[in-house]
Formats: structure tokens, sequence, C-alpha cells
RNA sequence: GGCCCGGUAGUUCAGUUGGUUAGAACGCUAGCCUGUCACGCUAGAGGUCGAGGGUUCGAGCCCCUUCCGGGUCGCCA
């Protein structure tokens, strides 16, 4: 039973009303949040996607809208005219926006009823996950999910603002693509027309953005959903949204300056952040030494520092070992650790670090001059001095070492640990926005599994060129034109100078052990293409998403995805994936070979 | 694929050494209440303890399997 909203129309947005509207006739339309009935006085929130407004019903004054008004519950959705009036001194609701005025209703009209939802509609709700994702929809009308969408699409805006200005084509590309086995895995769309033959969703536009540079249009932008057939993450959806783009007649410089641009002017816009230009730079190199990862957080301090060269004659067979498989001895200096951690604590982060494929974590304390510490017993006096002195050992200090045979893994560890630790002792400054580049990473990295060198970005990066001669030689020393901006210890975007001549493109591809005919196969068309006058080009590509989610100070990119995939990659509300029917699967002749289900 | 955490009323949770009829708060339903806004007061309804199996005289609790959600390693050019 509900009422036709014919002759209102919506005048204000619910949140958007002040006590400057006193005295106009206003109409609002949304759902009810709250109904307070008092006995001859009800008070009714309404809720619309800017906030909330209360309305006035008095049983003495108006009995019919009081009565209406007594039947409304909480979802049901309204439409209400009335006439904007101020509270009273004592009435005031200072924690509200709208707290200083209500609306003493006239005309109220119930425009839908709703059932009881499974769980409350309010801000900072505590529901379980799983649940929100069932009901979305409902999910989606509580202020911080109308917020993050909001925020999102006001630094969309502000993007494409900014991209405009700057001389830049929106141009979309493709959805249906060629497949590149080449990285993640591809989704797949199989053709009905061409049986037997499939379509790949694009992991990114990498290949079109190129090639509309050898098109001519120089400065190309898109906000454009990818795919990748991955496990997920806090920060990883199957399916996200980059901005992405690409410029002709450029190198690093300029793509990192117009890049600073865009952030400053996105934070500025979106949330009167200032940042300051240029942002810190760093080489891919310098940012595994110090911090044990190419995607920094340097909202705090807990650098690497290396040991190696203190034990080159150690009997300690711990790091001896490490040593002598070509690896190194690295720790962490933590103030004040001493006290904060426990032999507990140390054990549990010993078992820890093995996550990370390290071996274990040998410590060291220093408190009240009493040094404790699993691993000094085996040392020697000088050592342990030497130890001491490079890592400018306080009292209250804790010493955090990992040694392995392998560089990765002392890195991976001690990156890992230190953020651990930083978030453990609350040493992160939760209102920065720290920025880096890191550049100069390596081109290739070598895959023991393929038994080949794979490229660390794309196989469309170029080489610096001073390091060219090294792809004949070394090319796992090979350094790309490539840099990534690092946000808060997050890779919110990355780039590169790509490969535009037709010949060096060849001999990249040959070094990822393409034979000519295979590179013919699945990129003649680019390697076609750069024979007719490929202009030098780069570009950079941000993950939208995690952008927005640090802009937001948010943990996972979920919460700012309307309808978000969980980590088995299906979506609760409408349960898909899902089972299609037999016919088309013979339309695009295909069959099941489903491995056999234990029931 | 591995490891870790979680699943008890609509929701968030508690539940002792395995022992009577599984509790609380919020929400919901009904009644009362004219300035509430976390309204208040009174009463009431509401449970496959994720599922299946096992141990036991007896299982929310112990064991096995499994499903679902989260974090993470692998993976993510």
């Amino acid at each position: 039973m509900s009422d036709s909203m014919q002759g209102l129309s919506r005048t204000h947005y619910c949140g958007t009303l002040s006590a400057a509207d006193i005295g106009q006739t206003v109409t609002v339309m949304g759902w009810v949040q709250k109904q307070r009935d008092l006995g001859s006085l009800i008070f009714v929130d309404v809720r619309d996607r800017t906030g909330i407004v209360q309305l006035n019903f008095n049983e003495t004054t108006h009995k019919e809208l009081f009565d209406k008004a007594f039947t409304l519950r909480a979802e049901y959705v309204v439409a209400a005219k009335g006439i904007v009036a101020a509270r009273g001194e004592a009435a005031v609701n200072r924690k509200m926006a709208t707290g200083e005025i209500e609306i003493m209703v006239e005309d109220l009209r119930l425009l839908n009823t709703a059932a009881t939802p499974p769980f409350e509609i309010v801000e900072n709700s505590d529901v379980r996950e799983e649940l929100r994702l069932k009901y979305r929809y409902l999910d989606l009308r509580r202020p911080e999910l109308t917020r993050s969408l909001m925020l999102r699409h006001r630094t969309a805006q502000a993007v494409r603002r900014y991209l405009d200005e700057q001389g830049f084509l929106e141009i979309e590309t493709p959805m249906l693509i060629r497949s590149t086995p080449e990285g993640a895995r591809d989704y797949l769309v199989p053709s009905r027309v061409h049986q037997g033959t499939f379509y790949a969703l694009p992991q990114s536009p990498q290949l079109y953005k190129q090639l509309l540079m050898v098109g001519g249009y120089d400065r190309y932008m898109q906000i454009t959903r990818c795919f990748r057939d991955e496990d997920l993450r806090a920060d990883r959806q199957p399916e996200f949204t980059q901005i992405d783009m690409e410029m002709s007649f450029v190198n690093e410089e300029d793509v990192i300056a117009l890049n600073e641009g865009l952030l400053s002017y996105v934070f500025k816009n979106v949330l009167d952040v200032e940042l300051k230009t240029p942002f810190q730079r760093m080489t891919w190199q310098e940012s595994m030494d110090r911090f044990g990862s190419d995607h920094p957080d340097l909202r705090f301090g807990l650098e690497l520092c290396d040991l190696s060269d203190l034990f080159a004659q150690t009997s300690f067979k711990v790091f001896a070992g490490a040593l002598e498989a070509g690896g190194s001895v690295r720790c962490i200096r933590v103030p004040g650790g001493a006290s904060a951690f426990t032999r507990k604590d140390l054990d549990k982060l010993t078992e820890w670090v093995k996550t990370y494929k390290a071996k274990g974590l040998a410590w060291l304390k220093l408190q009240n001059g009493e040094v404790s510490s699993s691993y000094a017993k085996f040392l020697t006096e000088e050592e342990n001095n030497a130890v001491a002195e490079r890592m400018g050992l306080e009292d209250g200090d804790l010493l955090l070492v990992v040694a392995d045979g392998k560089n990765s893994i002392v890195y991976a560890s001690l990156g890992a640990l230190r953020c651990e630790i930083a978030k453990r002792l609350g040493l992160i400054d939760k209102t920065e926005f720290r920025f880096v580049w890191i550049t100069e990473f390596p081109l290739l990295e070598y895959d023991e599994d393929a038994g080949r060198y794979v490229a660390a970005h794309h196989p469309f990066t170029s080489p610096m060129a001073q390091d060219v001669p090294l792809m004949e030689t070394d090319p796992g020393k090979v350094r790309a034109r490539a840099y990534d901006i690092v946000l808060n210890g997050f890779e919110i975007g990355g780039g590169s100078i790509r490969i535009h001549n037709g010949d060096l493109q060849q001999k990249m591809f040959a070094l990822l052990g393409f034979s000519q005919e295979e590179a013919q196969r699945r990129f003649g068309f680019l390697l076609e293409a750069f024979k007719y006058g490929a202009p030098p080009h780069g570009g950079l590509a941000y993950g939208f998403d995690r952008l927005v989610m640090l802009m937001a100070g948010l943990d996972a990119i979920r919460d700012v995805i309307a309808f978000p995939k969980v980590q088995n990659a299906s979506e609760l509300m409408t349960d898909c994936p899902s089972e299609v029917d037999g016919a088309q699967l013979r339309e695009l002749a295909l069959t099941l070979d489903l491995p056999v289900q234990n029931s």
C-alpha cells in the first residue's frame, strides 16, 4: 500500500538543508532512517545520499499526518513536503549537520514500504563483510560507502579535468582483445562466430595505447577497467580500474613532471591537501637496500643496514653460510624495541618471518646496560662491537637480523618486518601522504621455473641507453627506463619509456626467449606498426582503486568499489560466476571436462 | 596450492573443566509517553550453535572432513 509522488517534486537533498532555508517550503525524498514516537509527537529522520534531516509530526495540529507517520518503519521510502523551521534552542542537535532545523511536514507520501533489513543501515556498522556484500545495495546506503564513492567520483572528474587541460584525449580501447600469455592469467571469452577461438579481457590497454601513439594521438588517457585472473588481496581485485595515459615525444622527466602536476591537482581539489613537488626519488637498488621493498613506506624509519662485510671472516655458521651462498646479513634497529618486545613476541616474530622464507630471526636487546641476544654468543667480541658501532646501538634498542643465501629473502623478510613493527609501535602518521618515485628498475628477472629471463615490467619497456650493451653480456644487470609512483607503501602507479624501435623490440623478445616466429605470431602487429614511424613514447598507469583507497584512508579496495568480489573471485550478491545452459555451450562448441568432485 | 584468524538469535558478541531449559546488548513486534535525535519505560517473539561424521552416559565446547568469509605466502609481465 503506497502513495504516488504525483504533484511533488524534490526541491532539496536532505543533507543540504540549513538555517538559511528557514521559512522555505521544501520537498525531500528518501529513506526513513529512524522514527521516534514520543506519544503525540513523532520525529522521523529521512536519509538520502547527502545526509539526514528531521521531520516533525504533531498529533494535535496534524492528526492525519501524525497517524501516517506512526506507521513508518526503517527504510520505508517517503516524500515529505513542509516548511523548514528552526528548532528550539534546547532542541538543537550540534552533532548533526542539519541539527539546527527540522521540517514541519504538510504532505507526507509513503512511496514504498521495506522489509526489515538484515542489518541496520547505520554509520560505523561492524556487521561482517560477507553479509554486507550479499546485501550490497543496503550497504551502499551507509554513509561510509556513500562518501567513498563520492570521493571516487570527484577524483575521476579531477583527473579528467586536469588531463583535458593538459591536452589529453580520452580514447576507448577494446575490451575483447587478443590473449597474450606472458604475465598474469587472462580472463578468456569464447568466440561464437569463430568456434574454438577466444578473446581475452585486457590486463591493461598497453599495446593499444602504444598503437595510438603510432597513430599520432600523442597525449592519450583513459579511465578503464582491467582484468587479471589471479588471486585476490586486500588491495587486489580481479577487475579493477586504471587511470591509463601515454605520451609521445617525452622522456622520464616529462612523464614524472606531468604526473606530479596531476597528483597535486587531484589532492588539492579533492582533499584540499597541498603536495610538495618534486616528489622524492629513489633508485630501485637504493629502495631495496634501505627498505627491503620496491614500494617503501617512508612515513617511518627502521631502515635496513647491511652488515655483511663485518662477517667476512666469521665462524658463526648461519652468517658465514649466507655470505658464502652469495647472500647477505642485514639488520634493522628498533629504538625502544628492547622493552616493547618480549622474548615471546620475538619468538612469534621469528615464526612470522618464515612466511617470507627467512630461516629465522636473530635478535639482540640492550636494556639497562645488559645485552641479551639470540646470536651474540656465537660472535667474537670484535664482531659484536662492530655491529653495535655500525648500528649506533643505544640503550633500549632492539636489533633484528636476517641472514640468508638469497638477498631477495633478506629484503622481503626485513622489509615486511619493518612495516609490521612500525604498525605495532604506532610509528605511522596516518594523516601523512608520502610519495616517492622508484626508478631504474631491473629490466629483467630470472625465472628459475621457466629457466629464462622474464620482463620485470613488461616486454615493451625500454632499457636504459647506457645498459643496452649489457643485454648481450649480463642481462640481469640491465636497468629499465621504468618508474613506479609509490604512496605510503603502496605502488599506486607505474610506467616506463617504451621501446619504439623494431630492432630493439626484436632484441628484447629474443632475450625473453621468443623465437623470431613466435614474436611475429604474438606481437607481429606491433613490430609491423613500428616500421611505419613510431614516435618515442612512454606513459604511466595508476591503480585507481588503490589511489582512492589511500585518499579515503581505507585498508581495502573493496571499500571504494560499488560491487566488489570476494577472495575466491565470486560476487556474493549475484552469486557469480555461475554455470551456463548446455545450449550456450553448444553454440560455442565447448564441452566441460571438470575434475571429479568428492561428494 | 600453503599458513593463520573467524562462523552461536535478524545483528554484534559472551558462553567456565564436556553437564539442568544456550545468555546479553542492539534490532524486531505490541502498549505507554509532547522536544527526541543511541529517546525513555513496560511486555513479548526470536536459535539447524555454518554443514556432515566421530568420541562420550552426555558436545556450542573434544577429534576428523567439508563449506563460507577475512589476512597472508605463492601468484599478480
